[in-house]
DNA sequence: ATATATAAGACTAAAATTGACTTATATAAA
DNA sequence: TTTATATAAGTCAATTTTAGTCTTATATAT
């Protein structure tokens, strides 16, 4: 029902160990494939999509490697799964009406396609650096205490 | 990363059908199947499942079949969830420390455990009722306002 | 008795995910 | 200008997960 996947996996531990370079610095995908035991090519593939996204910038050649280009504030694990999975589908027949042969009989379409929405907003409020950047996790508590008990308190 | 399994989706539409007979009433697990098209032997086990957690009732023998047990408005998204696919888990290693071989390396575990207990508490405000009962899709809509549009306001 | 229903285990098929292999291209440095 | 090292990207294979089928057992109204 909710997983990461390895590659949003590998995409933050990407995006972490760039952020943790200074500025200027380049970090390769080898680099981050034998500190973490990540698989190379997977890792590698991520880091081209993150550049294809204007999140991370690639530079070629010997000495090359990728730099941040966004600000990790700027960026919301919304838009994460958006560039390394495609749109957020809590199920087929939301993005493609001939998905399901159940269509025409299904009596739960519409409640799912708002949750499916729902869940989108919420992601959006989630920043990769609260993911990744360990200082702001109180604040990420506490922001997330105001956004998702407000029904919760109840049970 | 957010896919509702097929199970989830027939446990659903199972407990819509369910709701939308009269108090007394049995629903058969293949009247469900072919009414939905859906394959009898999995929304038969989905059945049992939610009869092993108490949300519906079976009766056996000749002229059996499923009737509510729970009031849908006191069944959160997230017990469905549990009952069906067991623990939520954005990563393995949350509930199985070993399940990883990254893990003595890894640079995100903290913050993802956060963002796992965030996504329950967040499914815990969302009750089955609001994902069947379409007279209700109002109400859902503003009360997710509530709840998840914090941060999304200032994109 | 019999037909119809749930209960549940074991197995197979299909789909999705993950990772490996290969070739091409860019570029810094020897 | 050759070489080593890096990204870029396509294809394929292996693995894992999900979905569905088959079979047998048990309960019960008629």
């Amino acid at each position: 029902m909710v997983k990461l996947s390895r590659k949003i996996e590998y995409a933050l531990i990407s995006l972490k160990a760039l952020s943790q370079k200074n500025s200027g610095d380049l970090t390769s995908a080898k680099e981050i494939s034998n500190v973490y035991g990540a698989p190379f090519d997977v890792v590698s593939r991520v880091l081209q999509t993150l550049n294809q996204a204007g999140i991370v910038k690639s530079i070629q050649g010997v000495q090359g490697g990728y730099h941040l280009l966004k600000n990790l504030e700027d960026i919301t694990f919304h838009e994460l799964i958006e560039v390394i999975e495609g749109p957020l589908a809590l199920v087929k027949c939301i993005h493609d009406n001939d998905a399901c042969e159940m269509a025409k009989s299904c009596n739960i379409i519409s409640p799912v396609a708002i949750l499916n929405d729902k869940i989108n907003d919420f992601y959006q409020t989630i920043k990769i650096s609260d993911l990744i950047i360990n200082p702001s996790l109180v604040k990420f508590e506490s922001k997330l205490e105001e956004t998702s008990n407000v029904e919760a308190q109840r049970i």
